[in-house]
DNA sequence: CTCCTTAATGGGATTGATTCGCATTTGCAT
DNA sequence: ATGCAAATGCGAATCAATCCCATTAAGGAG
């Protein structure tokens, strides 16, 4: 099955009309490493010749963390929201400092604290978000040679 | 020693002015068992009978979050920041989605798990934030009800 | 395929948080 | 006490995000 193909199954499960912004959006965004901001994806949208408002990337970014087809990220790009595809694994980030690289990392190691977490406080957890912040290789590499 | 005198060494420490808008921005950040964003400090300073202007509110967090005495947490309440004082243990929390309660944890499962990526990808992690969300006690009891 | 209903969109105006510019005040070293 | 740089206040400016409303288009019925 194609991506289009799947993206408007996802969207119809939803009750949402598939419309081409709606798919550009989502293969943009599937497309890209890092969690992108709503301008991110204006302009690359606009790169592509796709010709879209600012107002309808937000409404779809909207619809679609409400549906729980992507996810707003906790961390900001000063003040500016970021946003992922939700894949099946779910990911933690490396977040560069310096250079702002994003490096998305697979393995989760939380399971048993957080249900220690959920006993003590009787909280249910329903997701969590962990973001390492620091410095890449490259970055690391540039400071040795100051 | 106390607690003014406290903050005035952190302050000299860091080459900043020990102003008393600074004092009272900290005390009330220590008081304060959940983040606060810069309106919420500027009213609870308004009602302590402190006159300050929110400039200097968000001019003194800036500060503080750069020189690491205070930090800007990597959840939003919806669009605006968040801050909280850094003490002595690092910690993490559990957000309710529901009730918006934030509960601190100073447990920290993260070491091994660090040392890891850091090998792996050459990076050099300086910090991390992890972030739980769910429903709190309280409100999971009252969907029991329903 | 055509028609119809209603969701989706464009684009401009608006809001709301945060930042800036500049005149004034204050901390603090001497 | 004096002088100077840092800090502050207040209003203006900025910038992301949201809202409004007229127009367009998705997709179901026939
Ligand atoms: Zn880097
Ligand atoms: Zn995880
Ligand atoms: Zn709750
Ligand atoms: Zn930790």
């Amino acid at each position: 099955m194609g991506v289009k193909n799947r993206y408007s199954k996802m969207l119809k499960r939803e009750n949402l009309r598939n419309t081409s912004h709606r798919q550009s959006i989502l293969e943009v965004m599937e497309a890209s490493k890092e969690p992108v901001s709503a301008e991110t994806l204006y302009l690359t949208l606009r790169d592509k010749g796709i010709s879209i408002s600012m107002s309808t990337v937000y409404r779809a970014l909207d619809v679609l963390v409400e549906r729980n087809i992507i996810a707003k990220t906790d961390f900001t790009d000063n003040n500016r929201s970021l946003f992922e595809i939700k894949r099946e694994e779910h990911r933690h980030h490396l977040v560069c400092v310096k250079c702002k690289k994003i490096i998305p990392v697979t393995e989760c190691p939380f399971h048993e604290y957080a249900s220690a977490l959920e006993e003590r406080f009787g909280f249910s957890i329903t997701s969590h978000k962990l973001e390492m912040f620091g410095y890449c290789r490259k970055c690391n590499k540039d400071s040795d040679e100051k």
